[in-house]
DNA sequence: ACATGACATTCAGACGGCATTCAGGGCGGT
DNA sequence: ACCGCCCTGAATGCCGTCTGAATGTCATGT
């Protein structure tokens, strides 16, 4: 899951920039609307963090040009407290959800799951494939009860899979929602990540579509494919 | 375990602090509604001591801004004695506890233990995992029944890892609870202590979860893993 | 059947997070 | 004021993870 945060005050943006690394995601940072715009045009994010109280072009106009543009990933405000009228304006403008500052870093994490889980269409933090299951909340993975180890990226890569399940996942999709901006990787990591995955949780769970992509399929559903 | 104290009278306050602190409790101070407030809103307290006769903002007013924001740590509510109203107001505000002034420390101390262990849902003041066991009464550790020497910051992160057995614990998330307001612990400390801990509660207690954090593990429980 | 391209697998080196050790300094006890 | 314990932060080394390339395998179209 790549989040974008778009947070004028650097203490603040450092902050949510390692709360949200820390709980697997990957983070983009944008310290100005302009820039914070542009991104959010630009690049696929699953969910975007955005304080309203930016210089320049502040956050409600922002919003507004994204949703304008068709844009309908979750977007999280925030907001300095007691200014009601401009949660109004963010909710007006398509906001999904806020928070008014200060807040903890742990109910946005909160906030943050359950828009995505929402975005995605699943009710609880645990996402089930069969007998395979990922807590989004522990960051772990199970398969059929057995708890299964995985490196922090086998993880992303499982967990989008899994959001996106029976979906055919084309590899560049796969390969920007995992790593941030700065990825030049031309490399065939995505193929090694999905080796390792195939080994831990079995072979006949993440189908290769031939030219287009993965497909995570629940293999007692659907034996031949 | 971090506490946030809030209290307007200095003596009352002092004193507080150093029962709480010598409980080995993590502890912050404030001296009006205000600071507290603020304080109970930013940082990640396990409970709060809240005075109800504040000057300028009173604390049931506090409270239930607390609760209105979602915040869920568990409160003692300081009363004069014979205000009953005050407490009626103060459970109506969501107060877990009250203690009427003038009162014994010894008295706070318990309820303090009784509302922590309520909160992370333990019966008795002996927490376990497998052999392992920590008294928080008497803030004492043994292994197999044999006594454990700990330093007051081994024994704070031990206790705060039992609180929270089984579950990963980011390292961010321990300094926060371990230390008050002026940690800008960039430093390695908690892994020294991790270190320290392994050497003296057995190596397979503690698991490494890379790039998440720790977790405490029953290790005749979980052998594979 | 063959050529081609797409994907799978394996591996070594680079990298980074974590463990360990140690010396200096602070704090409490005597 | 002295002593000892503990905390802290830096230095160092280790080990797991990531990465990119080389090689192997399979499907598809001709």
């Amino acid at each position: 899951m790549r989040i974008l945060v778009v947070e004028d005050d650097p203490d603040l943006r450092r902050q949510l920039d390692r709360a949200l690394t820390e709980a697997g995601y990957a983070v983009d940072l944008a310290g100005n609307g302009e820039d914070g715009q542009f991104l959010g045009e630009t690049e696929p994010y699953d969910a975007v963090v955005l304080d309203l109280g930016l210089p320049k072009v502040d956050g409600v106009t922002v919003l507004k040009a994204w949703r304008e543009a068709g844009l309908v990933f979750p977007v999280i405000i925030l907001t300095a407290r007691g200014r009601w009228s401009e949660k109004v304006e963010g909710f007006d403008a398509g906001a999904d959800d806020y928070l008014t500052k200060p807040f903890h870093t742990e109910e946005l994490l909160a906030r943050m799951r359950a828009l995505l889980r929402r975005a995605t269409g699943h009710a609880t933090s645990a996402i089930e494939c069969g007998d395979l299951r990922v807590d989004t909340r522990a960051a772990r993975a199970t398969v059929a009860g057995e708890p299964i180890r995985l490196t922090s990226h086998e993880y992303k890569v499982l967990a989008y899979l899994m959001h996106h399940r029976g979906r055919v996942v084309p590899r560049t999709e796969l390969v920007e929602h995992i790593y941030d901006q700065d990825f030049d990787r031309d490399s065939n990591t995505i193929e090694v990540f999905i080796g390792r995955l195939r080994r831990k949780i079995g072979q006949d769970r993440i189908m290769t579509e031939r030219g287009l992509g993965y497909r995570l399929v629940d293999p007692a559903e659907s034996p031949a494919q």
